[in-house]
Parts: C-alpha cells; sequence; structure tokens
RNA sequence: UCCUCGAUAGCUCAGUUGGUUAGAGCAUCUGACUGUUAAUCAGAGGGUCCUAGGUUCAAGUCCUAGUCGGGGAG
C-alpha cells in the first residue's frame, strides 16, 4: 500500500491524498459503508459499485467467523470472491464486539472468550487467531485486534486497557509477519490509538501505534457516547501525532457533521453504520438537511429526496413514496434509504476532497454544515 | 315475531366474586440509533365503556327498556 499526499489545508487539518494498493485507487477523504457479515445491508454490489461508487466497503471478523465461517469463505477465494467484489475491503477485528458484546465476553491478557449471540458456543479471539481469520477472509486493510473501552472509563481503566491493546499490538504485527497472504495479494495490517478520553493516553497510544510504521494507522475508541467536542479533540490530538505520510482512520465515526469536523483534524478514512442503519430507520441524510421521513409531514411530499440529483434515487422516487414505503415496512425502503444515505455520504466525501484540493475546504466546510445539519 | 349472543381507544380485543387513575396488540404521532447482537428500541396522544333509567357507599361489571349488529327458530 503506498499513501500520496495530494493537498492540504492551510487553515485547518485537512488534506486530500490517494491510496494505493493492486487492487486500485482509494481517494481520500473517504467514507467506507459498512458491511458487517458480508453484505452492506440491503444494497446490492452492483449498486455498491455503480450508484454509491464506493472503493472500499467494511466486513467484519466476528460475525464473518461465526457465520458463514472461514471455511466457506476460504473455498470462495475470500470474501472478495464470496461478495463479487472486486474493490478494497476493510475488515474490523472484533475489537469493537468487546465492547458492543460486553456482556457476553470475558477478557483476559491473552484474548477474549465470547460466547456466540447466535448460539451461546464459546471461541476465544487472541490477537493471532484474529489476524489468521483476516488473511481467510482476505481483506486489503486488516485491523489490530484491541479492546474498544467504554465511555466514560477511569483513568486506572484505560490506561491498563490501552497497555494491553498495545501488547496485542505487537502480537498482531508479529503474526502477520509471520505467514503470507492467502489470495497472493497484500494485506496491510492498521494498529488502533485508544486511551479513552485521557489527553496523555491518547499521546501515547498515538506514539506507540506509529512506532509500528504500518501502512495507515486507526483512532478508536472514539464516537462511543462522549461528547462530540471530546471526539474533536481527540481526534485532532491523535492526527497531529500520527504520521502525515500514512492514512489515519477514526473508526466508527459518523453522522456527516462529525465527518467534516474530522476530516478538518486530519483524518481521512471513516465508517459507520449509521447511513444504513439509521436509514432504515427512517433517517434520511440529505443536501439540505436530515429528514425523519416517517413524519406525518412528508406523507404528501412529491419533491426528490435531495434538491439536485446524487443518483437515481432522486430522479426515479420521491419523499412521500419513500415516507409510504418505511411506515408500511416494506424492504424497498429500507435499500432507498441506505442508497440515499450512502450516496449522500460518499458525495460529501468527494465535495471536502475536491474543496481541500481547491484550496477552500475552511469556508466550504462552514457554509456546507450550516446547510445539512438542518432539521428539516 | 320470538330466542340467543354481542356492543369498551381509529381497528381487533382483555377487563376477576361490583372496589384506586379502564388495559394490550396493531395503527397514529414523536424521539433515539456512531469500528451493526438492531428493517431495532423507547415515549406520547387517543375512552360519553351503545343509549336512557334503576339497584348500590361504589357499576365497564348487576337489573329494566330501547338502539344497532351477529347467529338461530318460525
Amino acid at each position: 500500500m503506498k499513501f500520496e499526499l495530494q493537498a492540504s489545508c492551510t487553515s485547518t487539518s485537512a488534506r486530500a491524498g490517494e491510496i494505493t494498493t493492486e487492487r486500485g485507487t482509494i481517494q481520500t477523504p473517504i467514507f467506507m459503508p459498512v458491511g458487517t457479515i458480508g453484505t452492506v445491508k440491503a444494497i446490492h454490489t452492483r449498486e455498491l459499485r455503480e450508484d454509491i461508487n464506493a472503493p472500499v466497503i467494511l466486513g467484519n471478523t466476528y460475525h464473518l467467523y461465526l457465520r458463514p465461517g472461514t471455511d466457506t469463505l476460504e473455498k470462495a477465494g475470500g470474501l472478495h470472491g464470496f461478495l463479487g467484489w472486486d474493490r478494497h475491503i476493510l475488515t474490523d477485528s472484533g475489537g469493537y464486539q468487546v465492547y458492543s458484546l460486553s456482556a457476553i465476553r470475558k477478557i483476559t491478557e491473552e484474548g477474549v472468550q465470547f460466547k456466540s449471540h447466535l448460539d451461546g458456543s464459546k471461541l476465544f479471539f487472541t490477537p493471532e487467531y484474529v489476524m489468521d481469520i483476516q488473511r481467510s477472509l482476505g481483506s486489503d486493510i486488516m485491523m489490530a485486534f484491541d479492546e474498544c473501552p467504554p465511555y466514560p472509563s477511569t483513568y486506572d481503566y484505560a490506561k491498563k486497557s490501552m497497555e494491553m491493546t498495545h501488547r496485542w499490538l505487537e502480537r498482531c504485527v508479529a503474526q502477520v509477519k509471520s505467514n503470507q497472504p492467502k489470495y497472493g495479494f497484500e494485506q496491510s495490517l492498521f494498529p488502533i490509538v485508544q486511551g479513552s478520553t485521557f489527553d496523555n493516553l491518547r499521546i501515547k497510544s498515538a506514539e506507540f501505534a506509529a512506532s509500528q510504521d504500518c501502512d495507515g494507522n486507526a483512532i478508536g475508541g472514539l464516537s462511543v457516547g462522549e461528547p462530540a467536542e471530546d471526539m474533536y479533540h481527540h481526534a485532532k490530538l491523535v492526527c497531529d501525532i500520527l504520521p502525515a505520510s500514512k492514512p489515519r482512520y477514526l473508526m466508527g465515526v459518523g453522522t456527516p457533521a462529525n465527518l467534516l469536523e474530522c476530516i478538518a483534524r486530519g483524518v481521512d478514512m471513516f465508517d459507520c453504520v449509521m447511513p444504513t442503519r439509521n436509514g432504515r430507520n427512517g433517517m434520511i441524510f440529505t443536501v439540505d438537511g436530515i429528514i425523519n421521513i416517517k413524519n406525518a409531514k412528508w406523507k404528501n411530499d412529491f419533491s426528490p429526496i435531495n434538491s439536485f440529483p446524487l443518483s437515481f434515487i432522486d430522479t426515479d422516487y420521491t419523499k412521500a413514496y419513500l415516507s409510504h414505503l418505511l411506515r408500511c415496512d416494506e424492504r424497498l425502503g429500507g435499500q432507498i434509504a441506505s442508497l440515499a444515505n450512502l450516496t449522500f455520504y460518499l458525495w460529501l466525501m468527494r465535495e471536502a476532497r475536491k474543496h481541500i484540493l481547491d484550496g477552500n475546504f475552511a469556508d466550504w466546510k462552514m457554509k456546507t454544515l450550516e446547510r445539512i445539519t438542518r432539521r428539516l
């Protein structure tokens, strides 16, 4: 993997770049749709490619390990073969499940024991095993196995957790170096910075991640309930330490506003379930603001979702129709909503990139934020 | 015409031997959702308990008559 820094904003830390691998390029800043169990929910691979034009999507180690399992995925030629997706795939390690499935897991120095949320069976994830699973998945970017601590965490817990995540990172790095990709193309490993909301821990963790000299670096443990200002502060703090010559990935973020604010602080890559999950639940992000499409006010609004077309959704459908579909719990509603939101997110990233390259990002960001965060 | 069963929220229905402020599901309205355990979850509004009398300290509940509806008999 190569990362070329193409432009930097003068008044903010925003930057435009290009990640290049054997598989192709990813122009940054970028938003990566989340496809946890091998599908960006309700979205065809064809739509990801042609309508959303996503250069990279996510998968999840924990979920894919449970189903369909590495045996099937290896027979399919990895996750790419299974999905019929020839662009990039980034796989999360299961570190987030250490947080989100805290009720059914136990953490030890050696690793994490999960009780499957599907059938209660036990599985034990060590950093080494998680790397091996990601080898089987064949993702282009593998995430280190980490502990995502909850918010708020005590200083003592955050410090111990971070230190263990660092030891796990060394084990991940060693494991990846000890074996080879299974499908003949390069797989990069990204470390994950932790440290909860404590400045000195974040600084230490960012320095440690950087010291591993991986192809890119990630920031974890944010967007877990802390105030947005804390997220922004720590994103900036960490980005200022992580090497400028490598992509920076802020995990699990976020709202369109979060994305622009964090781009301004030096982040290059994002992922979040929000455009898909919230979309299925009726929250539509548009160029004119945020809509709860199930609200009565849209029942007879026959205008397109965006005031200028971002995709075929805007030329083919109306707000009233989408409102109707979601009220009736019709599957097409979730598809249209997810597609609308993802096209918006990817559009927003392309616009941000364009304005960074044009040198007027700060001005554009201010005006755009005012517009897209309105509640309609 | 007679017999019988029923009538409670927009809809479909619970509601104990008469006893606090009459409930549920769905629908409606609103909100939440940030490396997906989620097409999920939460909250709110909404009642002349068919009508009119009666019994009782107290009636959705018991009695009488009526209205409307289902079923049956002739």
